[in-house]
RNA sequence: CGGGGCGUAGCGCAGCUCGGUUAGCGCGCAUGCUUCGGGAGCAUGAGGUCCCCGGUUCAAAUCCGGGCGCCCCGACCA
């Protein structure tokens, strides 16, 4: 039923990249690493935007928009930024014809170019806190790239914030976490767990990074959303002071926080089958399809007139379609719709004019259902509630099923081996064990919990004591 | 950067080993008719720098040399 589209058992990449082509999301470009977003790709991205942008709104957040080049100087100021940063830069050295004076980063973050604008913007506490959020697209040049995950151009929003005090800026970081969580679970459908990376995660020029971590099919852990508390850093770098209501010159403190359109990849490794992409209704460009059955051109105007009649109440309640094309046969279509994973399929043929009836099909179980013609707006409404919650409860089963406890490093080692998923462990807390495990078993640190159940224990490694057990799994 | 695979019609491929008519096949596309409840059938038709450069030869998609590109798997990363 599903000709083009690998089996996840057989191999999970193709299968990846078999949904995407197959949905028609998107596509491999002419530039090596980079990808072109197609409209049911975009349209995806245009619902999460929405559906973020509201949240920053509702916390007080504005947008603005920074240019995509950043003088090199900027990249250099702060130490630990341009190391990590610097080896995956595109740098522009010609413009108009003529090598630059001084060559231009194309961002793969803003953190640089804001904070020189907030050094001017920036004089006393009456002008904090600048909450600022830009969507835009940034540029890291990874050596090897999948479609949505990795690629060397992708679109993100980036927030920005600037704090008279820590404990501000602290704040807002646990808030913009909170706000990827609720994201992650209300609109994507998709558990995640949040926590903090370890020193050695953490991002560069951050004092802490906090993350949520959702489980893909396969076992494996995807990073969905970052927030840092930057401290002081970048303030520093660019020297932003700010004078306190007593008068005296304080660095200000920082924040940032992004998504990206990984969140694409996520979505496709939650919740799609071997039919195809599965979306759930609050993201999905199309939430209902209708695909009228005929017989002859009598038979098509009847259930045309029929299938207008009933959409006309739909408006406002959720997206439709009325799949009407002639030159194609109502299998085709069903089969299209599937791969595009659209959440609700509704036919309608003359059988069912004659006994006033819908044929319905969620995308998420395949069930069919006979539907009376009556109530069927309301029914629709109640069914996309349905999966929405399903695909939900679903992933989160799923990930509870591949979550386990080990307590010997040689079980980890061996479970590892055979189950991947997820893995509560105890470590001793230093980046030398951290490093050795990733090197003997390829696994990281996904996060240390947020308020971890106080279990004082072994670090399954060193054997050192260890206060709380700790996420460790194979990632994306 | 290492390992593997591959470049021939829009897409997927055969042909290459062993050089030889006008380079094929499937899907898709165009037109027409019949169809239409899970990827329709028939007929007709359009569509090609055989990745690039050089060499060998009467003759190269095919042999030789060099280059480029893409995909997959690993080391790094959202």
């Amino acid at each position: 039923m599903a000709k083009g589209i690998t089996k996840r058992s057989e191999d999970y990449s193709r299968w990846y990249t078999d949904v995407i082509a197959a949905a028609k999301m998107a596509d491999y470009s002419p530039v090596r690493g980079c990808m072109v977003i197609r409209p049911t790709g975009y349209a995806i991205w245009e619902k999460m935007q929405a559906g973020l942008d509201k949240m920053f709104k509702e916390t007080g957040h504005v947008n603005a928009y920074f240019p995509c080049f950043i003088p090199e100087s900027f990249m250099k100021k702060e130490a630990e930024h341009v190391e990590g940063f610097a080896p995956e830069c595109a740098i522009v050295t010609h413009g108009g014809g003529k090598k630059l004076d001084e060559p231009l980063y194309v961002r793969p973050t803003s953190e640089t170019i804001i904070w020189s604008m907030y050094k001017n913007w920036i004089q006393s506490h009456r002008d904090l806190p600048i909450l600022i959020n830009q969507w835009a697209n940034v540029v890291r040049w990874e050596m090897r790239t999948r479609l949505f995950l990795r690629t060397t151009e992708f679109l993100w929003q980036e927030g920005h914030t600037a704090h008279a005090t820590a404990e501000e800026a602290e704040a807002e970081t646990r808030q913009m976490l909170e706000v990827y969580r609720t994201f992650a679970e209300e609109y994507m459908a998709m558990p995640v767990i949040p926590g903090i990376k370890t020193e050695n995660e953490k991002f560069a020029g951050a004092e802490r990074t906090y993350c949520i971590e959702a489980m893909m099919q396969d076992g494996k852990a995807l990073q969905a959303g970052t927030s840092h508390n930057l401290g002081q850093n970048f303030a520093k770098a660019f020297d932003v002071t700010y004078q306190t209501e007593a008068g005296v010159r304080e660095h200000v403190w920082a924040t940032s926080w992004g998504v990206s359109t990984r969140l694409i990849g996520a979505l496709i490794m939650t919740h799609s089958d071997d039919n195809g992409l599965v979306v759930p209704p609050k993201l999905a460009p199309l939430q209902t399809v209708l695909v009228p059955i005929w017989r002859g051109d009598d038979e098509r105007a009847q259930i045309l007139e029929r299938a207008n009649q009933l959409a006309a109440d739909w408006k406002g309640k959720f997206s439709y379609k009325i799949d009407d094309r002639d030159n194609y046969r109502p299998g085709w279509k069903f089969n299209e719709w599937e791969k595009a994973g659209v959440p609700i399929r509704l036919e309608m043929g003359p059988k069912d004019l004659a006994n006033n009836v819908v044929v319905m099909v969620r995308r998420d179980t395949g069930e069919k259902e006979i539907l009376s013609q009556e109530n069927l707006t309301a029914k629709i409404s109640a069914t996309l509630d349905a999966i929405q919650k399903n695909l939900y409860d679903n992933a989160l089963d799923f990930r509870e099923k591949n979550t386990h406890t080990v307590d010997t490093y040689d079980e980890f080692k061996e479970r590892l081996e055979n189950e991947s998923g997820f893995y509560w462990v105890h470590w001793d807390g230093t980046t030398e064990t951290e490093q050795r495990l990733q090197a003997e078993t390829k696994a990281t640190i996904r996060l240390i919990p947020l308020a971890p159940e106080p279990e004082p224990g072994k670090c399954m490694i060193t054997g050192k004591p260890s206060p709380h057990r700790v996420l460790v799994a194979k990632a994306y």
